[in-house]
DNA sequence: CCCTAGATTTACT
DNA sequence: GTAAATCTAGGGC
């Protein structure tokens, strides 16, 4: 059984109402024959110029340009000269640019191969950190704008139906617009949805 | 558990 | 030139 890849429409939305609603989502990265997937648990939006932290808040560039581009497809970008990070691009039609950025997932398949990726053993800290991510998942700037709906590799598709609550922050590790609270994460547990289900 | 230093390269000023 | 949407190891409590 196949899930549905979530489609472009929705990643048209507001892009802070996008990163509440992926909480819950699944993950899933196939590598030839392997399948790695997890549960999104943590997610930050970034807008445009509205927002000092965005790094579309100034004007377009080459590392930015694709946050600019069509909704749905993958924003990477590499970060203190070791890391990745991935975002998938959201925004309503009042901006120009903005995506939301994965800082952390439930691991879920393939959790050896994400271990092997991390080169540590510790796995409750496997997938904790956006750069955690993308290392368990091998994502690196080669997806750089690799559309996410319809990309056999990596995409994103129903998962869990979040039970309790969604925690709002200040997005973690930016100096700026610090009172806007777009860092969001899942209190506590979260439960599978037996629904989904349709062949692609 | 918490905290801090050091790693290491790109992108932008 | 320097700040950066970070991580890890190591030490202290």
């Amino acid at each position: 059984m196949i899930l549905t890849t979530l489609p472009r429409t929705f990643y048209s939305r507001d892009t802070v109402i996008v990163a509440k609603n992926l909480l819950g989502k699944k993950i899933i990265r196939r590598i030839g024959k392997h399948e790695l997937s997890g549960i999104i648990t943590e997610t930050e939006a970034y807008r445009h110029k509205d927002d000092p932290a965005s790094h579309a808040f100034r004007r377009i560039t080459d590392r930015n340009k694709v946050m600019f581009e069509d909704v749905g497809k993958a924003y990477v970008y590499f970060t203190y000269g070791m890391h990745y990070c991935f975002n998938i691009v959201a925004r309503n039609s009042k901006f120009e640019a903005g995506a939301v950025l994965i800082r952390a997932i439930m691991p879920e398949k393939g959790i050896e191969i994400m271990e092997k990726n991390r080169c540590i053993k510790d796995r409750k800290r496997l997938t904790d950190g956006p750069a955690k991510v993308t290392q368990a998942l091998g994502i690196t700037k080669k997806h750089y704008g690799l559309d996410l709906t319809t990309s056999p590799e990596l995409f994103i598709t129903d998962g869990m139906k979040i039970r309790g609550k969604i925690i709002s922050s200040p997005r973690i590790g930016i100096k700026n617009a610090t009172d806007r609270l777009w860092n969001f994460k899942i209190s506590f547990s979260v439960t599978f949805e037996p629904r989904i289900l349709q062949i692609v």
